[in-house]
DNA sequence: CCCACTTAAGCAACGCTGTTGCCAAAGTGC
DNA sequence: GCACTTTGGCAACAGCGTTGCTTAAGTGGG
C-alpha cells in the first residue's frame, strides 16, 4: 500500500493489488510471469491473482502469452504486460532545444521530436511549442498523460516555476495547467535531473542510488528504495552547491568552495581527473550520509570523459570503503540510456504512478 | 496505506484504517478528537470511522470523554486514545550506562530505571543487565515489545550489531535475538540517532528534519517527510565523516577534513563559535540536498553551549539563503528532551508501527 | 414552552474485496 | 494407461467501507 495520511476504501485496496500486479508484469518484461509466481511475490492468494489478472486481461491491460516447461504437473501460464494498452507522453524542457517522445506502457519509445527552442521567448510561444510537438506525437492514441522535465527550481506539487537560472521570466509561472488546459490531458512537471532519475530508478528493481549529473551545472536526482525523494519544496539534489572546500574558489552562487565551481574550474583546465576526484568527493559524502546502493553519472561533461569520471569517482568511493572497513565499495558507473534519457524519464512521471510508484513528496 | 511491495487483503486495509485513526487520536493528545473531524482527516466516511472507533473502544485503546460545543445541533462527541492500553519498553545502550524506559501509548514516560554499564563486558553479561532492567520496569504489565537505540554500525534489519567503535567484541552478535529470547518479548534494534531522531519524529506533524548529534562523536538521523531514513545497510545518517576542507587536518577516520574532526578540535580549544560555523556548513549541504524542513541539534557537546551552537547555525543557514533568494532560512533549534530522550525514541521503535509509522527502510 | 431546524451518530442492506473449499484441466512418469 | 502432480477457475463466504435512512441531541424563533 502507498504510503499516505488518508484512509483506504476497496477501491483503493483493488487498484494498489493491481498496480502491484502490473508492476510486476512490467519488471518481467518479455519473460513473463505466471501467476503462482505473482501470487508469491505479492503474497496474495492465487486466487485473488486469477481475479486481478482476469480484469487486467479484459481490459487489455494483459495478457497470456504461452506456457513455461511442466514441473510434473499442468504447466504453468505466463502473462505478459500488453505495453500499447497504453501511452503517455515525455517532455524535455531544455535551455535551446524541446525533445518529445511518445512512449507505451513498458516504457518502450515509440516517437521522438526534437526541435530548438529558446526559453527565453514569452511564455505563450514556448508553451505553443511544447503543445505542439506533443499532439503531433500523440496521432489519436489514448494518452495517459504528459510528463514535464524543466530545469530548476520549480515547484513539483503545485507545477509552477521559480526562477529558472538565467530565464527570470518564467519565475511564477503555472507551467502544469497552462500545458494542461491546452492539451486537455493530466500533466506532472518535475525538475529534469528528478526526471532522469525517475526514469533510471523504474529500470530495475526498487533500490538506492544517485544520480549526478554534470553538465553546464551539477544537480543530483536522489532515488531511495525505488522512490524519488524531491524533499520538502521540489528542493531536494541541489549538489552542486555542497561545500567540500572551505574558504576555496568563489563559485557563481556566491559561496567558496561548492563542488560544482571545482569541478567546473578543473574541467575548464582540462584535468578531468582533478574534476572527478571533486566529484568523488561529493559522491562520498553522499554515499556516507544516504546509505545508498550506487552512483551513476550522466551529463553532457561526463559523457564526454566517460572513462576518467568513473574512475576517478570510484577511486575516492573505493579509499572511503577501504577507510571504513567495508569489504566493497559502491558501484559507480555511467547511466544508461541515450540523448532522450531525460524526456523518456519525464514520460515515466506519468507512467510511475499507474505501476504504484507513488508521487514520492 | 504504508509502502510495500505485498498485496493488501481486507484484513491489512482494516489495520490501515485502524492504525490512521489511532496515530490522529494520538496528535490530539489531551484535546482528543471528534468523529466527523476523522473522518474529514482520513477521507473515511463517518459511518467508518464510527465502526472504527467502535472497534477500538470496544478493545479498549480509545474512549469517548465529553462532547464540544454544540454549532446548532447535536454537539460532536470527543474520543481519546486510552494511554494505558498498551505499553512499550525502550532501552539505552551507551558505551557506560544503560538507561531503561517504560512508556504508555501516548509516549509518556511511566518508569526509568539508569544503571552503570560496562559495554566491554561479555555477551550474556550485557544482555543480562539488559533484559533485568526491562523486567523490573514491566511489572506485569502487557508490553509491546522492546526498543533497542546502540551506537553503531549496526544492521536494524537482521537486529545484529556491528564492529561497534572500541568494542570489537560486539561485531556480529544478534543482539536483537538474544535479548527477544531471553524476554520472550518483540524486540527492535537501531542506532541511537536514528532512535533519537524518531522520537523527535513522533512529537509533532510528519516533516522532514534532520538531528545533529554532537557528543564524543557527531551523527545524524535524518526523519524524511516522517519517515526515518535508515539506508539500505541502517549505514545513513552518518554525518561526521562528511569533508567540508579538502585536505584540511586528519580525522581519526584516516580522511581529512571531516566536519567531526573539524568541530571537535575547535571545541577541544573552547572554540564554540567555530565549532557551530563548521556544523552549519555540514547543516547547509544537508538542507540543500535533502531539502528538509528544519534542524534540530542535541548531544553533550551541544547541550553545554546550547545558544552558541544555535547562532552559529542559523546564521551560516541564513547566509545560505539569502545566496538562494530564498524568503526564509531553515529553522534551528535544540532538540527537546530530557536525559532519556534516546531511550524514549528506543520505545517509539515499538510504538511507531502501532500508529501506522511503518519500519521505514 | 413548543416546535422547526440542524447536526451527530448508529442501524441495516449492499456492493465489492480477497479467501476458502472444491473440482476440472493439463501435464509427467512409472 | 493410470496414478500423481500442479495449475487455475467456480462458487460460497466473511468482512471491508458505502449508502440510505432513522434516531439522538442539541439550538433558537415564535
Amino acid at each position: 500500500m502507498n504510503r499516505s495520511n488518508s484512509g483506504a476504501n476497496l477501491p483503493a485496496l483493488r487498484s494498489h493489488n493491481a498496480a502491484l500486479v502490473l508492476d510486476l508484469l512490467r519488471t518481467a518484461g518479455d519473460d513473463g510471469i505466471s501467476r503462482l509466481e505473482l501470487a508469491e511475490r505479492t503474497g496474495l492468494t492465487p486466487q485473488a491473482v486469477s481475479k486481478i489478472t482476469a480484469r487486467l486481461r479484459a481490459e487489455g491491460t494483459a495478457t497470456e502469452a504461452g506456457r513455461r516447461a511442466s514441473t510434473g504437473g499442468k504447466p504453468r501460464t505466463v502473462l505478459k504486460l500488453v505495453p500499447s494498452a497504453g501511452h503517455a507522453i515525455g517532455l524535455h524542457l531544455d535551455r535551446d532545444e524541446l525533445t518529445a517522445v511518445l512512449v507505451d506502457l513498458a516504457g518502450t519509445l515509440v516517437g521522438v521530436r526534437t526541435v530548438p527552442l529558446d526559453l527565453g521567448a514569452d511564455h505563450d510561444t514556448v508553451v505553443g511549442a511544447a503543445a505542439e510537438q506533443a499532439r503531433s506525437l500523440i496521432g489519436g492514441r489514448p494518452i495517459l498523460g504528459v510528463g514535464v522535465a524543466s530545469p530548476g527550481p520549480l515547484d513539483h506539487r503545485t507545477g509552477v516555476l521559480h526562477r529558472v537560472t538565467g530565464f527570470p521570466r518564467w519565475n511564477g509561472f503555472p507551467l502544469r495547467d497552462a500545458l494542461a488546459a491546452r492539451l486537455g490531458l493530466p500533466v506532472v512537471l518535475d525538475k529534469d535531473t528528478n526526471a532522469a532519475a525517475l526514469g533510471l530508478a523504474l529500470r530495475g528493481p526498487a533500490d538506492s542510488f544517485a544520480y549526478l549529473h554534470l553538465g553546464t551545472g551539477l544537480g543530483a536526482g536522489l532515488v531511495l528504495d525505488g522512490t524519488l525523494l524531491r524533499g520538502s519544496r521540489t528542493g531536494a539534489g541541489e549538489f552542486g552547491h555542497q561545500t567540500i572546500l572551505l574558504g576555496g574558489p568563489a563559485c557563481g552562487c556566491g559561496a567558496r568552495g561548492c563542488i560544482e565551481a571545482l569541478c567546473l574550474m578543473s574541467v575548464a583546465r582540462g584535468d578531468i581527473a582533478a574534476a572527478a576526484r571533486f566529484l568523488g568527493v561529493g559522491a562520498a559524502n553522499l554515499v556516507g550520509l544516504l546509505d545508498i546502493d550506487r552512483v551513476l553519472l550522466g551529463g553532457r561533461t561526463v559523457m564526454g570523459a566517460q572513462d576518467g569520471f568513473v574512475r576517478g569517482v570510484k577511486a575516492v568511493l573505493e579509499e572511503r570503503a577501504r577507510r571504513g572497513g567495508d569489504a566493497r565499495a559502491i558501484p559507480v558507473s555511467v547511466a544508461p540510456g541515450g540523448p532522450h534519457a531525460v524526456a523518456e524519464g519525464a514520460a515515466r512521471l506519468i507512467l510511475g504512478p499507474v505501476f504504484g510508484h507513488g508521487a514520492g513528496r
